[in-house]
DNA sequence: CGATTCTTTGAAAACAGTCAATCTGTGTGG
DNA sequence: CCACACAGATTGACTGTTTTCAAAGAATCG
């Protein structure tokens, strides 16, 4: 399953054998099932954890007592809670697995030695920040300038792997509007789809 | 005005006089008029910006023409385009000053130069992206939990120094809310300081 | 299957947005 | 120093989107 990891780190960054094998050492895998919590909010969560296979999500309850969804991770993705992993404290977030999944993660300590050690490793490890910090940039504003159907449209077309393979509800608190709004304007998006590719030829 | 950042320099990290000399010679000292705009969208950004004195905002024209605050930068925040900054490319955003401002900038190429000249201010630096991460994460969940006037309660309590000192219509985009909502949420409450101060005693 | 979870649907209500008019404060030029 | 212009804020009436509530329908899983 490490190979999973090895193969995404090839594709992006010069690495050696025996770099990679220093990442393997520090790192473990972790079979999650269905509905698995990883995290649940109070406790701290240290580590880098990357998804080799499945999928989960970020969450957090809200004042109200329903879950919001902070964010999705799939095949390939790294998901943290970064206000936890970074300043020590009891997070205010839970993660968890909405199908089994196999992750790898490495404890904070040990990640941040392989940044010292591989350059390569801490590059790419900055990117990934910064392309994070963009798509929030995006999505912030999409949350501020657009209207219910413009996000779904947006989610749709940024995350076409993830629509299909999460509950609804879960997309629909992940965009900030209700179940009931998103499966209303999915049914008139489907029905728009058939009106335009029944046309007689 | 260099001595705004050395302050701010001092008070966060071990810094030698030698190495905030070689930051003074990489910066240089901007006074932004008031509406004057630093970037538009379509330029390209490839500065850190660091404001001095005054205040300034980020913010992008949404299909609806309207303009929406991603952010606002007061005395000693940075202010980036992090889109622009980071991939090279023409912009989606504007900057503009709200007020006669002062701020120091410093050129990429040379940014970065002085992030491997000076490990500790790397490590700031480092800090300062993750602290941006998670103010990320906890706006994004406001938006997506939030109503209204707890998306405006929260605003006050994060930015008590913004809200008083930027238009109202600004607040209001950056809670994704019109200003008419705005101005009447403001009132309620104004009413009601008044009604809970004014008990007979 | 049977039970649970998720989604859909309808009707009513709440919330926030729009439009248009008015008010307020500030700065400018006569 | 006043009057005017202008940007910003407020207010009321109305509209429209989105939420809520409740019930019924699918789908999924053991």
């Amino acid at each position: 399953m490490f190979e999973v990891l090895a193969t995404y780190l090839r594709k992006r960054i010069e690495i050696t054998d025996d770099e990679l094998e220093l990442i393997r050492a520090a790192c473990a895998i972790r079979a999650v099932r269905k509905w698995q919590p990883m995290l649940q909010a109070g406790e701290i969560w240290g580590i880098k954890c990357f998804v080799a296979s499945g999928c989960l999500r970020l969450y957090r309850t809200g004042t109200d007592g329903k879950d919001y969804t902070l964010r999705f991770a799939v095949d390939n993705w790294w998901l943290t809670d970064l206000e936890s992993y970074n300043q020590g404290k009891p997070s205010s977030y839970n993660i968890e697995a909405l199908m089994a999944s196999t992750v790898i993660v490495c404890p904070k300590e040990k990640w941040m030695e392989l940044l010292v050690k591989i350059p390569a490793l801490s590059k790419l490890h900055e990117t990934l920040m910064l392309n994070n910090g963009e798509a929030n940039q995006r999505r912030i504003f999409s949350l501020i300038s657009s209207s219910a159907e413009e996000k779904y449209n947006e989610f749709k077309k940024t995350y076409p792997g993830i629509f299909n393979r999460v509950p609804l509800y879960m997309v629909a608190s992940h965009l900030g509007i209700s179940r009931e709004t998103l499966s209303r304007l999915r049914k008139e998006h489907a029905k728009q789809n058939k009106e335009t590719s029944s046309g007689n030829l």
